[in-house]
DNA sequence: CTGCATCCTCCCCGATACTG
DNA sequence: CAGTATCGGGGAGGATGCAG
């Protein structure tokens, strides 16, 4: 009867369902929060998209426009020209996401100093002893 | 003269730097907003969030832990005892945290339904071909 | 130009055992 | 009670090659 096992695996399903945590899997990813921000001002082409986030892979800006796209947070349009061309754009509803990122932004101007100071005064507590 | 890696190296440390980017990869850490959101009523023990945040191993815990008092989000209170006490807290500067907390679990209550319709209705359509 | 498949590496994290 | 140290599996992610 391992009642341990039993709720570790049910408050396991409680956070894989939970929306808030749901949320910050998405936007805690490295590559989405800029995706976002990139496609803020527009649309954006996928060559386009990966100029401007210079250090991304391919397969990681593909797999992260991927599931930006399955989450309904941006559409994919495809011009059958050739060669191919792809647009991305946000929609709506990941545009309504745009007023949160900023508000993150906003927080963190205001405060990562502050988190950075405390972060220097534990690294050199640590290294004095 | 590799450009394309400079470029990259100078982006990601651009990145590395970027204060927003520095907390998404905070508070989108599994085990932090829980954290945090355990501490929110008040201060608590060690062994008393090992037991809220059932799932977790006291690795990822005491790492969690950790971190988040080297950012100077939480104080960590040690009560000489015996056995020891030990009182982890929210500072101001964790408490100041919380909105932003809050305001992503209301977007996430107010539009996770249509990011998972969408998601359903991707998935179906990958599954219809 | 856009994107998928494969291989391969690194590091995150859980499990376990031990200490003050 | 509140940690630290160590080992090993698994998954994330980069590099490369190929396709439409």
């Amino acid at each position: 009867m391992p009642t341990d096992a039993d709720a570790r695996a049910a408050y396991d399903a409680y956070l894989a369902e939970c929306p808030a945590r749901q949320l910050l899997a998405r936007i805690g990813d490295k590559w989405v929060s800029l995706v976002v921000n990139a496609l803020a001002d527009g649309p954006r082409r996928y060559g386009d998209l990966a100029r401007t986030l210079v250090s991304v892979s391919q397969k990681m800006l593909t797999q992260t426009l991927r599931n930006l796209e399955r989450d309904g947070l941006i559409a994919r349009t495809v011009t059958p020209s050739v060669p191919v061309r792809v647009d991305y754009a946000l929609t709506p509803l990941g545009e309504s996401l745009l007023p949160l990122m900023r508000a993150i932004k906003t927080w963190a101007e205001d405060h990562m100093d502050d988190v950075l100071v405390a972060r220097a005064g534990y690294d050199a507590g640590a290294a004095a002893g």
